[in-house]
DNA sequence: ATGTCTGGCCCGGCCAGA
């Protein structure tokens, strides 16, 4: 009974979540951390500046946080209650527009967990589809460096980037949309051919699976969502990964987010 | 085409971004 205890290997549970606005959100912030007991969480869209980061209810809520905040836009942040987290990076190299915070990249547990927010591009075509394109771009080198590496990483957060057929409600509707342009895909496609692993999708080959439903027209109902947030492994993480999947309680609740938290589960 | 939110501006509805 001893050795069994002291042989048996905990499982590290690694989530992340758009959570578009956090002092907003604060309420379904904390519930979700609550109910769902991630041990690192990675959060996108803060809308907030360093200052105001609601550090303190993170800290009573159990976690330790490092944030990179910006006024009206982006914004992350990275929790964790296994351990504050190490920062390694605030911004991927050479990021074209640097005062955008976007990527926040920390050790935790032995993990390189790079947090992101990928920009949106729309409207297409045009400046801000050139600097999803260029920053893309930008992760590709990064995230090469990191497989090069060997060091187990995880990509994960908002990709803006809607992958395959699969991911979305009626491709047709977002046949324009920067989000599902063929520049944008293959791109993704290029980064995960790198020898990273789309933990949800390798563990779910067949399943309809959305992290994001705009707000309006009774989308979440009616379920036309799209899959936009992404978890990519790197293999010798891969090798670890026991489930992963996106936890849709959290959109169903009062004054939320747009978004769904994903979520992977890798043997520590 | 529409639709709904948030934050900023600077105090009451607009505008931009998503």
């Amino acid at each position: 009974m001893f050795l069994l205890l002291m042989t048996k290997k905990r499982r590290l549970r690694i989530a992340s979540y758009n959570i578009n606005g956090i002092n907003s959100r604060l309420a379904v912030l904390t519930r979700w951390l609550a109910e769902f007991q991630p041990d690192v969480a990675c959060l996108q869209e803060l809308k907030c500046t360093d200052e105001v980061f609601p550090r303190e209810a993170i800290e009573a809520a159990g976690y330790s946080a490092i944030w990179h905040g910006q006024r009206s836009w982006n914004g992350v942040a990275t929790l964790s209650r296994v351990g504050e987290p190490v920062e390694t990076r605030r911004a991927l190299p050479s990021d074209p527009k640097l005062e955008q915070s976007r990527y926040l990249e920390a050790a935790v547990c032995g993990i390189l967990v790079g947090n992101m927010y990928a920009p949106n591009g729309n409207p297409r075509p045009g400046p801000k589809f050139d600097y999803k394109l260029e920053w893309m771009d930008r992760l590709h080198e990064h995230a090469a460096g990191l497989l090069g590496s060997g060091v187990p990483a995880v990509l994960i957060g908002d990709f803006n980037v809607i992958p395959s057929d699969r991911d979305v409600y009626k491709p047709e509707r977002w046949l324009k949309d920067a989000l599902f342009a063929p520049e944008a895909r293959e791109r993704y496609e290029q980064l995960v051919a790198q020898g990273w692993t789309d933990a949800i999708r390798h563990l779910h080959p067949d399943e309809r699976i959305y992290t994001f439903w705009h707000y309006w027209r009774n989308s979440f109902q009616r379920d036309a969502g799209i899959r936009i947030d992404h978890a990519l492994l790197s293999p010798s993480l891969a090798k670890k990964l026991k489930s992963a999947g996106v936890d849709r309680t959290p959109r169903g609740w009062e004054k939320t987010s747009d978004h769904a938290p994903i979520w992977v589960e890798v043997e520590a």
